[in-house]
DNA sequence: TTGACATATAAAGATTTCTTGATACATTGA
DNA sequence: TCAATGTATCAAGAAATCTTTATATGTCAA
């Protein structure tokens, strides 16, 4: 996703379908609370089955959610996988939203 | 929404509720397009209608939820009703995804 | 190799969201 | 007041999303 003034961003088909569905991904309190849990650092997938008391099957979905925008990757290690934020995909969404405001401020 | 560690916000449940809320209304292509459209500055209901080729109550309808989501304001001017993006709340999700970021960026 | 464990995937139903067409509401000008 | 115009709301169906249960896959230890 290029640099460019979001103006023109929200013009090309291909920004505002990822743009839509990196923010779908962060549209779920479930979602949420697991990206409020690695910031703790990387998790095991068990470690954060037991911190969201949701069941296993369905935070395996929300997971693959979130690696699916690029929002976290995973790391398998032996039995266990864990998953981490993934800084870049959220600065890119920092930006968009910081030149969204900027423009915003200056013409409403 | 208070300008907390994005880590504590996301453990409150009003907050997850709100951001949920807030990611969802961005998660739509066609309302990621109003925004593209409204930061030429605030624009008329009709204007959108042509430039975006969406039917009139289909575009209520997203246009209801950008509001609902508190993204835009409306302002009635005679038979014309104008809508503009709301820089604050823009702001909010700037400084949440730009803490988030941050966190991110140390531990990840 | 087998059994146990961690995680992923599949299938089905429930719920939510989106689209469309019809209708209601508000404002203006005649 | 009435007709015309711009916008909002409603209702119904279509489509997407989420949850749950069951099953599959992969890895380790015995």
């Amino acid at each position: 996703m290029a640099a460019l003034l979001p103006a023109r961003m929200l013009e090309r088909p291909r920004d505002v379908t990822r743009l839509a569905r990196l923010f779908h991904a962060l549209s779920d309190e479930t979602r949420l609370r697991i990206v409020g849990k690695l910031l703790g650092g990387e998790q095991c997938v068990c470690t954060l089955t037991d911190a969201l008391d949701a069941g296993q099957s369905r935070l395996s979905f929300h997971l693959k959610a979130l690696k699916d925008a690029g929002l976290v990757s995973d790391r398998r290690e032996g039995r266990w996988v864990h998953y981490a934020l993934n800084p870049d995909v959220l600065q890119e969404i920092k930006s968009f939203i910081g030149s969204v405001r900027e423009v915003a401020a200056r013409c409403c």
